[in-house]
DNA sequence: ATGCAAATTGAAAACGCTTTCATGAGAATA
DNA sequence: TATTCTCATGAAAGCGTTTTCAATTTGCAT
């Protein structure tokens, strides 16, 4: 039943050479004459041989496979930096394990551990919040990290991301420049840095700037489901908001559902402006103004950043901001 | 600047025991005194030593890793197959080499070849077409493969599906007994199997079974983008159709905004039924109808079906078809 | 021809673990 | 007490490569 593997010693023996032989001309290493490099690769096709990654990576401690830590691969926003990461990986040779956390901090610990129990070259971490757990086990590992649309408040791991504090500032700026004086800020969970330190941030010095006063009662936090935004009508309506900034497209779409099957006119009466330009934004209706953030490319440039750190090439600058934007589609005025 | 790794070796000399007995109280075997037991484990904890997976792999010829190759995971219905195969994977103590293919081809073949190399213990495969090339790498390798969600017509490859045609032949007779008498058929890529040989069947058996003859100028073929499906409705409206069934979600949603963006009621005017009850479904305006089918449970089941495969466990039907249904929201009377 | 540097090649030692097989120590049986 | 078993343990042989180092060729300038 086994199928017959073959080894490099057989192609050896076949071609009458020497294992360092064959691994030389299977490595492209160019000391080998040419001839003998003709014969060995004739043999390498003719047995069908092809090399064991597993014991190449023993002998040689490099993988060429990356851990990636995401919270969940169904998540849209995070797939698509995913999907940036994969294509620059692949252009690299190397492959990914992918792993969801469901940002569960114990379950990231023990991703992580096996991953590097895995001995891959690298990891790619997405997450919204870096427990001190988190970075402590970043250190110990001899893998270099880098996090993908994610922040460390520290900045002591490689990231790329967007400057999040000003893209909200500007977003809800401008919603106050249409005129909303009470513009709801509507989050996902707030022990997250990114929610907590980032967003909220851009919020207040929005207000701060149009001289609004800050006012706890127009933030709500939530979890990111769709469902969690359809529900929060009726307390958005007895705030008496009349704008939304939302930190996460599949919540903006619950919100402006649940606006809207209540009978409140979008963006008449109330505006929506979210965060991460998906797909989501262009699917309902009305369609979804948003910060717009290079999503694939964030996960490329991370991939790439990995890359120079795992082959200890030269990187200019660890913490990458690429540019956001601001498109406006049809939930704002 | 290396991080020392320490090996069982170390941690055999300082417990003052062999390798091998080391190899088994990490491995759990039962033929270790308990005094031993204990005496090894604190060393362990004391020198912080993680098994070498690499090595552990090349000695026992099992990574505990399997393969799993994607069209795209940015595409909803297929990253959910995919949380569903990674959670029963974690559950299994297996992780997953996650590889986008785009359903291309060369791209398919050569993503296999690499992750036999990389010596996994199994492989998942999602696709939409088996080509023979595919076929005959299945069968080469000699890691279990099996498919999720994706037909293969031979039935030689073990898979987990829903029964396309049965599902296909209701959703469309549904739209016909609500008075629908042009029915369009509107498909990805009729290359591939399950469009051109499933589905098409489906809704050719219903057109039968309702007494109304086939005509191809209601198949619709494309690809399964949005803007593809938005960009249909011209064609759609010029024959004169009157409601259709749609192979995927996203190419649905976009049918549908097309269609709604162009003053056509729907489901007044227009019935629309789709294929794959992702989240999408719930997202526009009218909530698309749809046939419904247990995503997560699909790439689970796969998974779990690919546990028995890689250890040995009988397996009473190789290719599990899973129970499907209607799903009425908003796009159809 | 002669000598020397450069180009090829091979031998063998890792890499860090699992696993088989043999052995010793008790425990159980007669 | 002698004999047989069972349980714990260790020694050592792999697993399939890479890589170092030394040895052998080869190519060229003398």
């Amino acid at each position: 039943m086994d199928k017959q593997t073959v080894t490099i010693y057989d192609v050896a023996r076949e071609a009458a050479v020497s294992m360092a032989t064959v691994s030389r001309v299977v490595n492209g290493n160019p000391n080998v004459k040419p001839a003998t490099r003709k014969k060995v690769l004739e043999v390498i096709d003719r047995l069908d041989y092809r090399p064991n990654a597993v014991a190449r990576g023993l002998a040689s401690k490099k993988t060429t496979t990356v851990g990636v830590i995401i919270p969940d691969v169904t998540n849209i926003y995070f797939s698509s930096l995913a999907r940036g990461i994969d294509d620059i990986a692949m252009m690299y040779k190397y492959n990914i394990i992918l792993a969801n956390s469901d940002e569960n901090g114990r379950k990231e610990v023990q991703v992580l551990n096996t991953l590097m129990a895995k001995q891959v070259d690298g990891i790619i971490f997405m997450g919204n919040e870096i427990t001190d757990d988190l970075r402590k086990e970043f250190e110990r590992s001899k893998a270099p990290v880098v996090l993908a649309g994610s922040v460390d408040e520290t900045g002591e791991t490689p990231s790329v991301n967007i400057d999040y504090v000003a893209a909200v500032q500007e977003a809800v700026k401008n919603l106050i420049d249409h005129g909303s004086k009470k513009v709801a800020f509507v989050s996902g969970p707030m022990d997250q840095a990114i929610n907590s330190d980032y967003r909220l941030k851009g919020y207040k010095q929005a207000l701060a700037a149009a001289g609004i006063d800050y006012d706890e009662r127009f933030v709500f936090e939530t979890d990111y489901s769709y469902q969690a935004g359809q529900a929060l009508e009726p307390a958005l309506t007895a705030a008496g908001a009349d704008a939304a900034f939302v930190g996460d497209d599949e919540l903006a779409s619950g919100v402006l559902n649940g606006l809207t099957d209540a009978g409140i006119d979008v963006p008449g009466q109330f505006e929506i402006v979210t965060s991460n330009d998906t797909k989501l934004t262009e699917l309902v209706r009305p369609k979804l103004s948003s910060i717009t953030q290079p999503l694939y490319d964030i996960g490329a440039v991370a991939m790439r950043l990995l890359t120079k750190l795992m082959e200890n090439e030269d990187v200019e600058d660890n913490n990458v901001v690429l540019p956001y934007g601001l498109m406006k589609r049809q939930s704002t005025k």
